[in-house]
DNA sequence: TGGGGCTCTATTTTT
DNA sequence: TAGAGCCCCA
């Protein structure tokens, strides 16, 4: 029974499935029907008899992977859930997990996040006495990160004099001591860090031909999505597993890649065809998402940048409204107008407000959105942000955890040591940790046998709380994952500790990690299931995102706000794009390099392209950035987007009239929501651009005063402190303010 | 051992 | 401005 693909895909998407045989590059344009096409070439594949544990199929995100899998299933049944399909990370922790001891490590290994690893390195800095200023975590960890991610070890670092002579530099000679230090005492602790993943799965591949083989003759075929942004070792790592087979397909395009920053390498969509001569390579050039007017701004901006492959989006779908762009004279206003705008909208296109998102450059610029929206009552959700498995008491329980599965694990045995407090203070804590180094133990060692190093009033503690930890992995060994943290949660005194503070906080603490157990019991509940231990459950969460989960958990319909490396690969309906300001979008940063400004507007593009059917561009003529007002210019993408498909708004201030196409907006605003929140009253005042304060030095009580943010008030009082004066002004529209003349910008009228 | 007050720092971040 | 981390004191 063959499957119609033919018929639902166009000729190019339909050629690129039905090729199946050696290497293939797709390049695939925004909105093109890309996950179309591996769906439906996966399932092309199944149709010809490959058995579904003979594909491999590599994303970036579990996001990515869970969905594919779904659409595969939808096409071909159950086989879908045999695929090897997952992230990079997850897939081959998967491996790693299998092949440990090949290289080392115990099956069990813990898998550090970035703050385990900021933790660790921050220790490490201290150890050597080095300068912590100079020595930032962040940086340090950002240099070896970048190191791993093009395979050199830290011998390699050590010995290489052009690295050395980079270090020093930078007046940071010490970096490669410190990656040594790191991957020792990882390797110690049996943990390996994200890099670490790829890297030790390259070593594996490297040392191990037999093994290397197994997976060559297992995955005969291997697909890679988003391969614009896979890093040299990620790049090493495919080209070795499809070395045999020569079965590679990879599916990007060059003009998404927006995560240079991190180690991705576009030179790996590049010269890809270096690698294999005989290389097919398919362009979907059709857009299916946005309208014509979206698409023709996208390549306007797009064709700015000089690194790219030739490629022609066009989009067959009706011209739609033109790009409106905004201009507010603040953040604030920014706000609102981005606000009335969804709210107007909604109503008139009988929308809801999954429709809608709001993408920004950076976290920060979300706090005056959220304000706007509130403010209108207007429901959003944000993604980003702390995630729920780096909340203090998800760590710590976690901890417990990790310390069950694997006592080596350093960073686990420091975060619960002497929580809930068990009388074990710093000073005893520092000399377990000395006593390990010198006696070269690990600190489980010296912990477990601390009546041997120290006197019985302290170690006493110490002991008990090996013995719990001891107590928890014969449980542990019995039980399924779930029981086991439960078991731990209660004998740990954690649930005893968070159900005793009854404070708002406390509460949800407590709840969190009532939430964290219920995940467990699902995780063990799954029929599906093999491995229900500890260990695996573990490491299945090392690898989840906040993304991940709050998909899951969404619930009712909402504005979404985010940053636009979070929308990549996501569309709406309608999008803003806010921020459009020279240094911030393109960032500060990143105007000094052209490769950096190409990333920034690749990031543009990838932003405008998220549109189905109106886009709107917003920038501010000032922004509060790090306290205080500064004034900002409108960025220089707008200007590459060909004003024909623009239509170009101004802010609904005085300047713009009584005719401004907002005032409505405002108007039936009241009538429509008469319980809007009332914390911050909505103004509708805007300063004239004229605005210029008056000399305050004779104000008296009664008179008439304006301020540019607050509008027109009266004077009620004023009070003489030590030389400051505190004036108390009724506001017309924001009710009673207390201001110091000193700094208050008022005209008195 | 907890909290108050101080200083410091401020992109983006699939894992 | 806002949040986090750190130090010092009781």
């Amino acid at each position: 029974m063959a499957l119609d693909y033919l018929s639902l895909l166009n000729p190019s998407q339909g050629a690129a499935v039905m090729q199946t045989d050696g290497p293939c590059m797709i390049i695939a344009g925004a909105g093109s029907g890309k996950t179309r096409v591996l769906t439906y070439r996966i399932a092309h594949l199944l149709e010809q008899g490959v058995d579904p544990f003979n594909i491999l199929a590599l994303t970036f995100t579990n996001k990515a992977a869970k969905e594919m899998r779904a659409r595969v299933e939808k096409v071909v049944g159950p086989a879908a859930r045999s695929l090897w399909m997952g992230t990079f990370h997850s897939v081959f922790a998967k491996i790693l997990r299998s092949e440990a001891d090949k290289i080392g490590f115990p099956r069990s290994f813990t898998i550090y996040d970035t703050q385990d690893s900021k933790t660790l390195m921050g220790q490490i800095v201290k150890e050597l006495e080095l300068d912590d200023k100079l020595y930032k975590p962040s940086v340090v960890l950002g240099r070896i990160s970048a190191a791993k991610n093009k395979l050199i070890s830290h011998n390699q670092y050590l010995s290489d004099p052009a690295i050395k002579a980079d270090d020093e530099a930078a007046l940071r000679p010490k970096i490669g001591v410190i990656y040594q230090q790191y991957q020792q005492r990882c390797f110690k602790a049996g943990a390996m860090d994200f890099d670490d993943l790829l890297f030790n799965t390259n070593v594996l591949f490297r040392d191990h031909a037999d093994v290397l083989n197994k997976y060559q003759n297992m995955f005969r075929f291997v697909m890679v999505d988003e391969y614009q942004d896979t890093n040299y070792s990620q790049y090493l790592i495919t080209r070795k597993l499809a070395a045999k087979e020569r079965n590679i397909c990879v599916v990007g395009d060059d003009a998404q890649s927006i995560y240079a920053f991190r180690g991705a390498d576009i030179s790996n969509i590049l010269n890809f065809e270096k690698d294999y001569p005989e290389l097919q390579v398919f362009k979907l050039e059709q857009n299916y998402r946005s309208t014509k007017n979206i698409v023709w701004a996208a390549n306007s901006v797009i064709k700015n940048n000089q690194a790219q492959l030739r490629k022609d989006v066009f989009s067959e779908n009706e011209d739609g409204t033109l790009i409106e762009v905004i201009k507010a004279a603040s953040d604030n206003e920014e706000g609102k107008l981005v606000a009335n705008s969804i709210f107007e909208d909604k109503m008139n296109g009988h929308l809801s407000y999954d429709n809608f998102a709001i993408l920004y450059r950076t976290n920060a610029q979300s706090r005056a959105m959220e304000e706007s929206l509130r403010k209108l009552n207007i429901k959003y959700k944000i993604v980003g942000g702390l995630s729920f498995y780096q909340r203090k008491e998800i760590k710590d329980l976690v901890a417990y955890l990790r310390l069950t599965v694997n006592q080596n694990d350093e960073q686990a045995i420091r975060r619960v040591i002497n929580y809930p407090k068990r009388g074990i203070g710093d000073t005893t804590i520092s000399k377990l940790i000395m006593t390990a180094e010198e006696a070269n133990h690990t600190l489980w060692e010296v912990v477990s046998n601390a009546d041997q190093f120290m006197a019985a009033r302290v170690s006493n503690p110490v002991v008990g709380f090996a013995e719990k930890i001891k107590s928890y992995i014969v449980v542990a060994g019995k039980e399924d994952a779930f029981e086991a943290a439960k078991f731990i949660a209660k004998n740990s005194g954690m649930l005893e500790e968070l159900y005793a503070d009854k404070s708002i906080e406390g509460l949800s603490r407590y709840e969190n990690i009532q939430e964290l157990l219920n995940g467990i019991k699902e995780y063990v509940d799954d029929p599906e299931r093999e491995d229900k231990s500890l260990g695996a459950f573990l490491q299945d969460i090392a690898l989840v995102t906040d993304s991940d989960l709050k998909d899951a958990a969404q619930e009712g319909e909402a504005v979404t706000l985010m940053t636009i490396h979070s929308a990549k690969g996501l569309e709406f309906r309608n999008v803003y794009i806010v921020g459009m300001e020279e240094n911030l979008f393109p960032s500060q940063m990143m105007i000094t390099s052209r490769a950096d400004l190409e990333e920034e507007r690749r990031l543009f593009y990838v932003a405008i392209t998220r549109a189905e059917k109106k886009l709107t561009l917003s920038y501010a003529t000032s922004r509060y950035q790090w306290g205080n007002l500064r004034s900002c210019e409108k960025s220089r993408f707008l200007d590459e987007i060909d004003p024909q498909y623009l239509n170009v708004k101004f802010s609904a201030g005085p300047g713009a009239g009584e005719g401004s196409p907002f005032q409505h907006v405002f108007e039936r605003r009241s009538n429509l929501i008469p319980t809007a929140p009332r914390k911050v009253q909505a103004t509708k005042y805007v300063a004239p651009t004229d605005f210029a304060p008056s000399d305050t030095s004779k104000l008296q009580t009664g008179q008439r005063v304006e301020h540019a943010k607050f509008g027109f008030g009266v004077v009620n009082a004023l009070e003489n402190q030590q030389g400051t004066t505190k004036a108390t002004i009724l506001f017309e529209e924001v009710g009673e303010k207390v201001l110091l003349l000193s700094f208050a910008k008022l005209r008195v009228h």
